[in-house]
DNA sequence: TATGAATGAGATTTCATTCAT
DNA sequence: TATGAATGAAATCTCATTCAT
């Protein structure tokens, strides 16, 4: 017997699930949301949402493993029409730069990514997985465009790309995070950073 | 009659709630670790630490109040003993370079750190003191030694110093939050934005 | 795709729960008798008392509100077969003379009652709505019953109507909650008040 | 040894703990009432109060023991300075005439003494011993009014001195506890009821 | 597959009572 | 005797998960 509804549709009904309950794990945090919550944001009743998840524990686990995929696609769609190495790191930090920390959507983003970390970091086994998604993701994909620039004589060649790249993502971090303060200058800041960076890598 | 038991043997109590419950929600999470489990580690009655706070949720904001305060002592503790502005950067940053995030201890002390960002994130009246307190201290901090090096000549006169002591706690912030990753290099990447940063300012 | 359960089925169980509860709370008091003893009286779960009451509070509140309507019911029943106002002036006492306070359930209804008079008492709001609802069924009920006797001449036209239901339920209000004492001749003292009352109305 | 203090300082002790104890009991009801309401109140400490008293119910059931006897001694202060019987019954109603049931003490008076009594009333033996005093003070006391009037030819010969009591104390009970309700006419039911009373009594 | 009522383990909090000082 | 800090049993309430329909 065929199945009644197609993959595709348990495909979509997943996804709605998950982007209710990113939303309400953003607005109130992980332990706090309730899966009524997510009920009531999804349209979607309790039982059919575990029929698609064992456990809240697994909608947010999958979450997370989106959430570094997500970046990781906004960081890299237009990536590739830049040709030379040092448009790239201008591209980077200038999608950080585009970033509105004071839109609500943002900022909520924002505390759910670090409380990702937060719930990883308690977890040896979830962090892990975390780590090694952030080096074949982000590090790796800093780290191709740091010896790129090396090999077209862009940057220094001293230059360490591992070391570079999570010096990268720590700037980033950082201003990221600082940014859920009220009137923390986060345009002002990051661009600093920028202009500290570039100057620090370029030949 | 005089008291029964004195003041200094009520804060010392309250003291030691604290510290047992500093070290459950570094271990657990706030919402994860429970009343019993500040009980079993502290060997306090529940009944005593609720004559001492009136409620679990008054035990975390009173570890938030402290927590920019302990900082602030730490940091403050022998910036004095150094007589140029130069030097005390030099010591900030030493500072935050002799942690050892595979300790225990400051592994939980970040994290714990970090979720009491992300829980004053999602409530805008205990936001606004956190920044308040941020403002007063380590902004503050950092703000004096840059004026004092500019005056001094040590510093370039062009740096806006609120700039960059957000640029510098940016930074801090950054190394700090990405050393939960496993594997994390912490020392190299801080050396590189310390050398960064000096070369920044100096003039 | 309808309802899981109809309206009259969560109506059902809405009413089995609050019978549970006059029970408990009958036999040892609001305060004493607990969500647990709801429970075991009904067989149904704590999580389903919640599903339909918000506190223990309201399920009281609830009773509360239906406590004067069930008088009301129990009075007005058979009322409307009595043509004149001396017969249904009869038919009131002989309603509170009919009962048996010696039996359990109507000696616990009675203690119900009244613990739901004193704490009302101690709550403005409440007391406000339990004084409008005793004037829209109680007093209103025996005013009219006053003003058509009074208009068929069969009661004396000096009476004050609203004096007079006052009077009524007072006397009642006295019997039944001496009721409670061990011996205390309920029906004889009834019907003395019975007497003395139709001496007085009649013309 | 002797004792260190006197026995009349320790009757005064208790005399105090109970008075702020009625206190609590009538603004909050007993269950609600806590021991530190009464500390506070009386400003005694915790210890203190159980060093004499055994337990919260054990000052309950003190104070409800006292409950009746003060009524009693109020009723029987000036009674025997009326000659006549019928002048008796008069002043007797007089008493609860002279009531100011609105005032913020007698209203909580009114419905302390209530709350004993449906304490009482779920607790057998504590209902028998209050059974008992109601009999043994204010129902004897009544009964030889009645007796009085009878011998003396003041009043009908065919009543029966216990259910004439037993009526009297009703309807007493009655108006007492309706004057709980907002606006309740409670002199005017009262005078109803003494006029409907005295002629029913008098030969 | 979808629904939402039912479940009950487990969390927070209260407060009468004890007891060292 | 007086004090009030400490105790812990027991209460209320929540919410992830199950399951009959």
């Amino acid at each position: 017997m065929p199945p009644i509804v197609s993959d595709s549709y348990k495909e979509k009904k997943k996804r709605e699930i998950l982007s209710s309950a990113l939303v309400c794990f953003a607005k109130k945090g992980f332990q706090v949301a309730t899966i009524d919550d997510i009920v009531e944001h999804s349209g979607i009743s309790k039982g059919a949402i575990y029929n698609y998840f064992k456990s809240k524990d697994e909608i947010y686990l999958e979450l997370m493993a989106t959430d570094t995929e997500e970046s990781f696609e906004l960081l890299t769609k237009d990536l590739s029409t830049y040709k030379c190495a040092m448009e790239k790191i201008h591209y980077l930090f200038d999608v950080y730069l585009s970033f509105n920390v004071l839109e609500e959507e943002t900022h909520s983003k924002i505390i759910v990514h670090n409380e990702f970390k937060l719930y990883a970091a308690r977890n040896q086994e979830i962090m892990e997985k975390l780590t090694a998604r952030r080096h074949h993701y982000l590090i790796q994909l800093f780290v191709e465009i740091i010896k790129e620039g090396q090999e077209s004589g862009e940057f220094k060649h001293q230059l360490k790309p591992e070391t570079t790249a999570n010096l990268f993502w720590s700037m980033i971090d950082g201003v990221t995070i600082q940014s859920i303060y009220n009137d923390y200058p986060y345009k002002e800041v990051l661009n600093e950073m920028k202009q500290l960076f570039l100057e620090k890598v370029k030949a």
